[in-house]
DNA sequence: ACACCATACCTTAAACCGTAAGGCTTCGTC
DNA sequence: GACGAAGCCTTACGGTTTAAGGTATGGTGT
């Protein structure tokens, strides 16, 4: 469905993660705690809407998991796919025209 | 509820009706267009989705509403109130966190 | 020894919001 | 007299995020 705006004003999360991801591997704690610092804590997105949205990823086969021990810890290392970066690609492109047309409105100088 | 994040992400349409208002007074179906064509096509807000948002925005006392006559035809005009007009600058102004948040993101060059 | 917090994974119920798809009426045009 | 545009409206549905839980291990302080 959704046929006429790109899937964004909400989706958010899924692009920052595959940004991220774009980076480096990095697990789903890492991932909260991540968007959270590098966003200088204006965005929150909890472990509730970040892994049910890295499980959808994985499902998708935009990225892949492996499962590791480091430090006594059991942690899920995330790995973009190509998929997963075409993805992204698509992804910012949206959420930069979406920023555009925003703008075009607030700035607008219309009757 | 919704603690954490500010409302955008969703809400958009609210600060776009919002700020159309602001201008000058519109009756809903202008604003339908009035969004598709000032965005430069690339948002498109069905009826479905704004005229609940008015009816909301009337409720809470963010704009007044009065029926009129123009041309055989029966239209809602919308006014935006003081409330309303508070109402915007804290949108936009939780709009522009956002967006900085989410281009520090992605910009961020961090390992 | 014990408490407590951080790390690390996960799920679920509820709320919210936009879409798609309809319905109704009047006006203008072909 | 049909049809689309202008104008108002509502409802069912689906997707997404939040809040709030649950589990287990490790480290720290007392």
């Amino acid at each position: 469905m959704r046929m006429t705006n790109p899937n964004f004003l909400n989706g958010v999360p899924e692009m920052l993660v595959l940004k991220l991801l774009s980076r480096r591997e990095m697990y789903g704690y890492e991932i909260v705690k991540a968007i959270q610092a590098e966003t200088g804590e204006t965005l929150t997105f909890g472990e509730g809407c970040i892994y049910p949205c890295l499980h959808y990823l994985e499902k998708e086969k935009l990225v892949t998991s492996e499962r590791r021990e480091v430090a006594g810890r059991s942690r899920n290392y995330y790995v973009l796919t190509v998929r997963g970066t075409k993805r992204l690609e698509e992804l910012t492109a949206d959420w930069s025209r979406v920023h555009s047309g925003i703008s075009l409105l607030l700035k607008g100088q219309h009757a």
